[in-house]
DNA sequence: GGTCCTTTACG
DNA sequence: GTAAAGGAC
């Protein structure tokens, strides 16, 4: 018997970690509730991870089998379920996060203590940390050499899914928790057993969160690789366009495979040349900076909490609390900004031209912390990924790697009229301004208070002066470089 | 060590 | 067009 632990690999397709437990199989599944994980989630996050879980556990019972499902801390459960089983061997996905890691230390420890085997296996991303370096056998911290590197090596084809002869059949799993819950566990398991969002403690979201599992995942796959991987690079910033994947939460849940990912855009490739080609590879190397991000946190993984760039002085963020509620709220005056955290509350989702938009402006206009907003997407967020999320909050920030140097802030008025110039996606989240036009939109922050309570009275004033907060942010960090 | 590059802004 | 910091080669 084989033990699989499934984490951020929600699928059975293209799964390394199952496949690599199957070779030597009959495999047992489990999934564990894990409190440490669930203290930094949100309820978008809950919901998507239960459909997920529930459309994983359909797919292990077509196959004759089920999914262990345990509350509690998989340092005690992973080691007694393996005991339960019999496993001679327990597998994983390697997750590359600092907490992550810390807690699969003390699991591989109670695995060695219990005799278990264990295999750790690198499946999320293609070229795990440390695989792609500087020539001086360094970590990038700039991307585009990374970049080339990532793109000229070659990418093993997806994993075969295990079959029903691969794995555990349902009684024996059954027995197992039986006997597990007979004794004086210190965690709750049963088969088949998900809880319900208020089970673990969350409020059922108000967002509308997109459909989750492998299924929803390989359609929204083939439906961007059929049209709109081709106009990738010309459209992917406008956020009306409808020219990104929306594969991110399928990723961060791994309920689509990244070898599966790249191989549907591989085959779009196929015989296209010209913009199209480069189109497809512009999709690509997006997914290089999902690998590129987990480098950058597998190397530091205080980045999480901590400025990955030095600065001599300690930044002196305004941090200013009525700015950083109204920034939350969507209403800041600035339409394109306030369009896309009302998007995040409502669909758990931001277009990345916008999230690139309100980052700018929560630091560099509000002078506000970047771990605030982190904080504020990995609450909201569907697709939050801390390596993700920290990379494009710093990068906004002025302190990550391969930042936005301090001195070039966003104009949100300026990238308002350039990607939305029919202030289309604005009206489609701020109805204050729906009978607006675009161009009094996009000059919000030059009407006077007479001229916006008459359009929109509803619709607030710019919450301060762009161009006054952008002289103080590029004093701020100079502050912060020791310069005069 | 010069050159190229960076999910630009501003005059 | 020009500006600006910092990596990587």
């Amino acid at each position: 018997m084989q033990l699989h632990w499934h984490r951020r690999d929600l699928r059975v397709a293209d799964n390394r970690g199952l496949a690599t437990a199957a070779e030597a199989g009959p495999v047992a599944p489990l999934f564990v509730f894990d409190r440490d994980v669930l203290d930094h989630a949100g309820a978008p996050r809950v919901r998507y991870l239960l459909d997920a879980l529930a459309e994983l556990r359909e797919a292990y019972r077509e196959r004759g089998s089920d999914l262990l499902v345990a509350r509690g801390d998989p340092r005690t459960v992973v080691p007694a379920v393996a005991a339960a089983l019999d496993a001679k061997r327990t597998v994983w996905g390697i997750d590359y996060s600092g907490l992550a890691r810390e807690r699969d230390a003390d699991v591989r420890l109670a695995l060695d203590d219990a005799g278990v085997a264990r295999e750790p296996v690198h499946d999320a991303i293609f070229h795990p940390p440390g695989s792609i370096t500087t020539n001086a056998g360094d970590t990038y911290s700039v991307y585009t050499y990374f970049w080339k590197k990532w793109r000229d090596r070659d990418k093993p084809e997806p994993y075969s899914e295990p079959e029903a002869g691969d794995l555990a059949d349902a009684g024996t799993l059954e027995s197992a928790a039986e006997r597990l819950a007979d004794g004086d566990a210190e965690f709750d398991i049963a088969v088949g057993d998900l809880p319900t969002v208020s089970d673990l403690g969350f409020e059922e979201p108000t967002a509308a969160v997109q459909s989750a599992g492998t299924e929803a995942a390989r359609e929204r796959l083939s439906a961007f690789c059929a049209d709109a991987i081709y106009r990738y690079a010309d459209d992917r910033d406008y956020p009306t366009r409808d020219a990104t994947s929306r594969l991110s939460a399928d990723l961060k849940f791994g309920t689509i495979g990244i070898r599966e990912v790249y191989a549907a855009t591989a085959a779009a490739r196929e015989g296209v040349g010209g913009e199209r080609d480069e189109s497809v590879e512009e999709f690509q190397s997006q997914l290089a900076w999902r690998e590129f991000y987990a480098h950058v946190l597998r190397e530091h993984p205080n980045v999480v909490t901590e400025n990955y760039k030095e600065y001599e002085e300690d930044i002196a963020w305004r941090d200013d609390a009525e700015e950083l509620a109204a920034w939350k709220a969507g209403e800041t005056g600035y339409p394109i900004v306030d369009a896309g955290m009302r998007q995040l509350r409502e669909e758990a989702h931001m277009h990345n031209r916008v999230r690139m938009i309100v980052a700018s402006f929560l630091t560099k206009d509000l002078l506000c912390d970047w771990r605030h907003g982190y904080a504020h997407f990995r609450e909201h967020l569907a697709d939050h990924d801390t390596a993700n999320d920290n990379g494009g909050w710093q990068w906004a920030a002025s302190t990550g790697t391969d930042a936005q140097p301090y001195f070039r802030i966003f104009n949100p008025m300026t990238q308002g009229e350039r990607y939305d110039p029919d202030g289309e996606y604005i009206k489609r989240y701020v109805p204050e301004l729906s009978d607006v036009t675009a161009n009094a939109i996009h000059e919000w922050h030059e009407l006077t208070d007479l001229e916006r309570e008459r359009l929109a009275p509803d619709y607030p004033a710019p919450v301060v002066d762009h161009s006054e907060r952008r002289e103080r942010a590029i004093s701020m960090f100079e502050a912060a470089r020791g310069d005069d």
